[in-house]
RNA sequence: GGCCAAGUAGUUCAGUUGGUUAGAAUGCCAGCCUGUCACGCUGGAGGUCGAGGGUUCGAGCCCCUUCUUGGUCGCCA
């Protein structure tokens, strides 16, 4: 039986004159000499002990005396409240400390590469490589118990609503579509494959066909791209799927889902149903399938307004079916030339040749990249229409539509930021709706699906399918928080006529949808009821509940950019016994 | 794969125009200290300046290559 009767951090003033034996790590030592001030901490907090050398044998104070950071000790003691002047109202514990009758080291520690505390400042490398030291910090614990919070408020509400949790498998099969597999060679015939999973989608769609009518699982993904700080090569989904439904049957569940994280983890009201806004529109007003709405800053359609202006790189644009957006950035009439410059540059990443901007003057004249270049008063129509004074700066792109609006969104974006619209306290859930079916794949001279291609198409865009497949809209929708995307979802297409043809729009050969998904298209064929889903990410999640910037800060063991694991010092080489099994040998490379 | 930034004691950082023995804080080690709470005081140890090459009388600093980490574009159905 562990001796251990209370947490360190759960020690109040009300537990005075009581014995305790603690267990835990040392913090911090303070030594006065004959007496030693200890700060011992476990997951609930820090406590402080006393070891008083008149108190003590020699023996169990020489022990109190050779403790450092990081060792992990036994005390037993009795509880007192601190003197008046001893009290420490920065510390949970802080009025009270144990007297220590007997200090046990239960095991030593080496000098710790990190400081254990919160608002230690040390590189992410290093934190990383000695995770297990990482997470012994207050916040990061934190972190990982609001995290636990989350996954249970989701399992209550699902669970509420009768669905059932199936577990679906890891060695799966390589999809030709999408992310890049991660391989697993097959021992037993070597030349084969398993992928793991990117999601468990076909799964969860033969649930629906085997009748399970509602399934849900919190699921391990795996996609084998470069990392960002809103994406790991190994994450975690929140996936569902339902029969016999429309999408607003499954936004609703999703809805009640966040509703109830929302309440129980951050006692926050989240007012249903959230509002939708289609894809064409969440596009043409803030350039991106994933607006932050925390800020106005809209973009708009300049092309009639500036269509004779005179300006050449304008009226060129429009001679080429080419598009110009325009935003007002209230109050950024202070930037300076190097910053506009600065912003022009920004937007090039994003593919567009340029930006315009103005910047009217309290006098009347214009500070501007290209006011000389507009004729008449079509400058003054411009900022009429933009609503642009002295004080603010419009800013003008013009390109190919969805490369203008993109570029314009991502510089809305950084004024935003910039220019401290946004209300960070603020939790922002909206749904993308109608999204199109296909895109054009330039690279791949090929359509590819925009959502997967098991979407089905809006019942009234069927028509469309032979004609003007790049109108088509799916019957697909995105969930949308603070402008980042924390999941999506679609009616499936549930004929396997249909998703035949499906497979042929996005270039695959009858043979080829055979091979990969042959299965499926003969699972259709045994009675499959209409069906749809949707998946959103817990890490993203958690990552906005917690105001953390990156995914690695909510993982308990996260990989870098690159998917490297810093602390098992992984990937890395395998025996050549193991290599040879799986008939598998690596290129030297040159 | 492209672009940008960073890499110097255990940790966080400074290091001027290329110039003598690379510094500070903190941590660590030793000594003193009974009311500290970032305890204090005294002393000490601790460096492959990410790696390799080059320029130079001389390189932490300049040049080239490379590795790692982060941000970003591509990519992410």
């Amino acid at each position: 039986m562990n001796k251990r009767t209370s947490y360190c951090g759960d020690i109040t003033i009300q537990h005075v004159n009581q014995s305790v034996v603690l267990q835990g790590w040392v913090q911090r030592t303070r030594n006065l000499g004959g007496l030693i001030f200890i700060q011992l901490r476990d997951r609930a907090g820090i406590v402080q002990v006393v070891a008083d050398g008149t108190h003590m044998s020699t023996k169990q104070f020489l022990a109190a005396e050779s403790l450092r950071g990081e060792y992990v000790v036994e005390i037993t003691g009795v509880v007192r409240p601190r003197g008046a002047d001893a009290v420490n109202p920065q510390m949970k514990t802080g009025e009270i400390e144990v007297f220590a009758d007997a200090v046990t080291i239960i095991n030593a520690s080496k000098t710790p590469p990190i400081y254990v505390e919160d608002g230690a400042n040390e590189q992410e490398t290093v934190r990383l490589k000695y995770r297990y030291l990482d997470l012994r910090k207050p916040g990061v614990q934190d972190v990982l118990r609001l995290r636990h919070h989350v996954s249970k408020a989701i399992r209550d509400s699902i669970d509420a609503r009768d669905f059932i949790e199936v577990e679906t498998p890891i060695l799966t099969k390589s999809t030709p579509e999408g992310a890049r597999d991660y391989l697993v060679p097959y021992r037993q015939k070597p030349g084969l494959f398993y992928a793991l999973p990117q999601s468990p989608q076909i799964y969860k769609q033969l649930l629906m066909v085997a009748g399970i009518d509602r399934y849900y699982q919190l699921a391990r993904c795996f996609r084998d791209e470069d990392g960002r700080a809103d994406r790991q090569a190994e994450f975690t989904q929140f996936d569902m799927e339902m029969s016999f439904v429309e999408p607003k049957d499954i936004q609703d569940v999703i809805e009640s889902i966040y509703q109830n994280v929302f309440k129980t983890v951050m006692n926050i009201d989240l007012s249903l149903p959230f509002p939708r806004l289609t894809w064409r529109e969440a596009m043409e007003r803030f350039g991106s399938d994933k607006p932050d709405l925390r800020f106005g800053m809209e973009i708009q359609n300049v092309n009639e307004t500036v269509k004779d202006c005179g300006f050449m790189v304008f009226e060129n644009a429009l001679a080429n079916g080419q598009t110009i957006c325009a935003i007002c950035a209230k109050g950024a009439g202070t930037l300076s030339r190097k910053q506009l410059d600065a912003l022009g540059e920004f937007v090039k990443t994003y593919h567009v040749k340029g930006l315009a901007w103005a910047v009217p003057q309290e006098d009347g004249t214009i500070r501007s990249s290209f006011a000389k270049a507009m004729q008449g008063d079509s400058m003054n129509k411009l900022l009429h229409q933009m609503d642009c004074g002295a004080g603010d700066a419009l800013f003008v792109i013009a390109d190919k539509k969805n490369t203008a609006l993109t570029a314009m969104g991502q510089l809305r974006l950084k004024l935003g930021h910039e220019l401290k619209l946004i209300d960070e306290s603020q939790y922002n859930l909206l749904w993308i709706t109608e999204f199109p079916l296909v895109s054009w794949d330039e690279e791949a001279q090929r359509f590819v699906a925009e959502h997967h291609p098991f979407t089905s198409v809006m019942d009234e865009d069927i028509k469309l399918m032979e004609t003007d497949i790049c109108s088509v809209r799916a019957k697909a929708y995105d969930l949308v928080l603070n402008g980042v995307e924390m999941g999506s979802g679609s009616i499936r297409i549930h004929k396997s006529d249909l998703q035949a043809k499906m497979f042929e729009t996005i270039g695959l050969t009858p043979e080829e949808a055979q091979t990969k998904f042959g299965f499926l298209l003969e699972a259709f064929q045994y009675g499959t009821p209409p069906h749809g889903g949707f998946a959103f990410g817990i890490d993203r999640l958690v990552m906005i509940l917690c105001g953390a910037d990156s995914l690695r800060d909510v993982l308990a063991f996260p990989k870098t950019q690159g998917g490297a694991d810093l602390m098992m010092d992984t990937p890395a080489t395998v025996n050549d016994d193991q290599l040879d099994m799986l008939k598998i040998r690596i290129e030297k490379s040159v």
